[in-house]
DNA sequence: AGCACGCCGACT
DNA sequence: GTCGGCGTGCTC
């Protein structure tokens, strides 16, 4: 780890440095995916560089040059003159900029990752495409004509405190907590008016691909579609890169898009907004696996620019950290049209089972139903997402099997017949009779969601019903075609996944049904808690029609369970104080980082025992809080890979992260240089781990 | 990652 | 003899 890649690197100081001498060294990231080369190279250049630069070097005994990034200028050369070589060309159609570079540094350290990962986030993929007609991807949107709204008392109090600190040029982050309906994105636009008003850029971040065209059609309205570009993966490779010259030309002052947004090239960020910050959908789940909040606040800081996260259920890693005075708190909690919020009814299905009903619906699941449909109104069924593991459930009080020491659910492992903690990996027997209540026995859930559908057809065989899903809704199409047909009142019952509960508005639905909200209850996750209120309180959102109140009906086991009661009684307050209690008990984030060390190897041998090296080593290496490291264990397989994954896991105090990721790092270079073929991830505050 | 060097087996 | 297998080592 002594290498010279390891100093804090590039010094604020070298970046000032913009220009070198006629004649000097420069050192140079060299694009190739192999870990054996992560390291800066020195050239020699006839030329000025800048930082950021793109280059073609030489490289090896390879015949073709390759591409090269330039990362500091003016250095002393360390190494023998004799042996160093020349930049062969400088590419000049795109660069990094000099904070990118600084950024990419630090990317580095902090996700325990290459120089190639994180530059590729801050450049356009793929080769520039031959000159020609740029393709704008949202060429075609009809912007939605925009009335700048007259901003009632709380809004104008947000917009305040944001001017406030965008006027003095004073890096803040805020977070605005709002209500459905309490008019978070006209703060949003007046915003960015304001830094643009001052030749700044803005970034706007939304957690779905899918979510980014009715923005896009609103701002349009609003700022005027020459000024934005939109960045997101789903764009082809042409238009990616055509937008983000836009950006990078200074063109387009306005970024929309979804996380990887937060790496666009303007080289003036005034504000960085995220709607719906608590979703799981910023953290990347690939390398590097950044949370994009950390990236906009590194970005932010260099360019002395405002940060807003928007949510109605603001994760509690963020409320935290702005009861800890780190985000200044802006609260809206009146709707613009004064509706109240919908009435939630929690429904027993214990009860439903006990007297018979075997359905997915229970009795006033289904009178609601009935009711919703004569007078004409249209119903959002909301099925979590299949249940991929199964868990185990009283019969008599409908609580599921937890690991004591971790407060995760425990998943039943049918070929050891016993139930195993992902977390900590310890095995229970299954008890015959349950450990929470002590009278009822215990029962194998998890699936069965799938045939709702077709239950649905049967109990209303005169109504048109829809079902969509990640299955159903390949094409963006077919997703047009399904909510067009629902929005225009052609559908009556809408069957779906996450995606119906995400920030479609839709006019006409007096009902939504939660079939179960004990399935997102019990996924192994700490979180899964904390996704289960924001999920019931986000669904029932799209409830309510107009001016008149919506109705939701949310089906459990544990109609007690804290959360689920919190969401009903829409009382944000009193989920946080409560589960931040719990956090604070056992251990998590944001009282601790859950680490997880992946191990991939072709050799299952091979992984386990880097694994458990690894976790030997930093035990003996004394960090704090490593003696709780967990045994390693085995990683869900990926589709259509060989390799085999191993991860430990561990929970790394507060402040401490910084020097848990140093020493992955470090054995992760060690494994290279001993030439072990086993390669090392590391993933903080992983999502789901199983 | 690439690419070359090098030291063993079985082919015209 | 020599063509080619892929283990090992290095890249400013």
């Amino acid at each position: 780890m002594a290498g010279r890649n390891d100093r804090d690197l590039p010094q604020e100081r070298d970046l000032s440095a913009v220009e070198i001498k006629l004649m000097g060294y420069v050192d140079i990231v060299i694009d190739n995916k192999s870990r054996h080369t992560d390291e800066l190279y020195t050239y020699r250049t006839d030329r000025k560089l800048r930082v950021g630069q793109v280059v073609s070097v030489p490289f090896g005994k390879g015949k073709k040059n390759r591409r090269g990034f330039v990362f500091r200028v003016d250095v002393a050369p360390d190494y023998d003159p004799s042996k160093i070589r020349s930049i062969a060309d400088v590419i000049d159609e795109y660069a990094l900029t000099e904070e990118a570079v600084n950024t990419i540094a630090w990317m580095r350290q902090r996700y325990g990752i290459r120089y190639m990962d994180g530059i590729r986030c801050f450049i356009p993929g793929g080769k520039p495409p031959r000159p020609g007609r740029e393709k704008h991807p949202y060429a075609s949107v009809r912007p939605e004509p925009q009335n700048i709204e007259d901003l009632r008392g709380e809004q104008q109090e947000a917009l305040k405190r944001i001017y406030a600190a965008a006027d003095e040029k004073r890096q803040a982050s805020f977070l605005l907590h709002g209500v459905t309906g309490s008019g978070k994105t006209e703060v949003y636009m007046q915003a960015i008016a304001h830094v643009i008003a001052e030749g700044r850029g803005a970034i706007m971040l939304v957690p779905e691909i899918a979510l980014t065209k009715q923005i896009v059609e609103r701002f349009a309205g609003r700022f005027g579609m020459e000024n934005i570009a939109v960045l997101h993966s789903k764009l082809t490779v042409r238009e990616r890169y055509d937008e983000w010259m836009r950006v990078f030309r200074g063109e387009a002052k306005i970024v929309i898009g979804a996380r990887i947004g937060v790496f666009a090239p303007l080289r003036n960020i005034g504000l960085i907004i995220m709607d719906e910050e608590h979703e799981a959908t910023y953290k990347s789940d690939q390398t590097p696996k950044y949370e994009t909040v950390d990236i906009a606040a590194k970005r932010l800081m260099y360019h002395h620019g405002i940060m807003i996260l928007g949510s109605a259920t603001p994760s509690v890693v963020s409320y935290q950290r702005a009861r800890e005075g780190i985000y200044e708190l802006l609260i809206m909690k009146h709707r613009y049209n004064e509706v109240p919020l919908p009435s939630v009814e929690l429904v027993d299905m214990k009860k439903e089972i006990r007297s018979g009903n075997r359905t997915a619906f229970s009795d006033s699941l289904y009178r609601q139903m009935r009711k919703a449909l004569d007078e004409r109104s249209q119903i959002i069924l909301f099925l979590n997402r299949r249940g991929y593991s199964t868990y185990l459930s009283c019969s008599h009080c409908g609580e599921s099997l937890k690991c004591p020491e971790c407060g995760i659910t425990l998943v039943y492992h049918k070929r050891e017949n016993a139930a195993l903690c992902h977390y900590c990996g310890r095995k229970y027997p299954v008890p015959d009779i349950c450990p929470s209540c002590g009278e009822g026995e215990i029962r194998y859930l998890g699936t069965g969601t799938e045939i709702v559908e077709e239950e649905a057809h049967e109990l209303f065989p005169e109504s048109s019903i829809e079902r969509f899903d990640l299955d159903t809704a390949v094409s963006s199409r077919e997703i047009n075609r399904i909510l067009g047909s629902f929005s225009k009142g052609k559908t009556d019952i809408l069957i779906g996944t996450q995606l119906v509960a995400k920030g479609l508005d839709f006019r006409n639905v007096g009902l939504v049904g939660v079939i179960s909200a004990d399935v997102s209850l019990n996924i192994p996750d700490y979180r899964a808690t904390e996704r289960t209120f924001q999920l019931v309180t986000q669904v029932a959102g799209r409830s309510g029609r107009g001016d008149r109140q919506g109705k939701v009906v949310v089906q459990t086991l544990t109609p007690d369970n804290f959360a689920l009661r919190a969401a009903a009684a829409h009382d944000y307050h009193d989920f946080f104080n409560k589960e931040i209690a719990v956090r604070r008990m056992m251990d998590y984030p944001p009282f601790t980082d859950l680490i997880a060390a992946e191990f991939t190897s072709e050799d299952e041998e091979t992984a386990i025992k880097e694994a458990g090296r690894c976790r030997d080593y930093m035990i003996r290496a004394g960090l704090p809080g490593a003696e709780g490291i967990f045994l390693p264990q085995v990683s869900s397989a990926f589709k259509g890979n060989s390799a085999s994954r191993w991860h430990i896991l561990m929970k790394c105090p507060k402040g401490e992260r910084n020097k848990y990721i140093y020493y992955l790092r470090y054995f992760g270079e060690q494994m290279t240089r001993r030439r072990i073929a086993c390669s090392l991830t590391i993933d903080v505050n992983p999502y789901s781990t199983c």
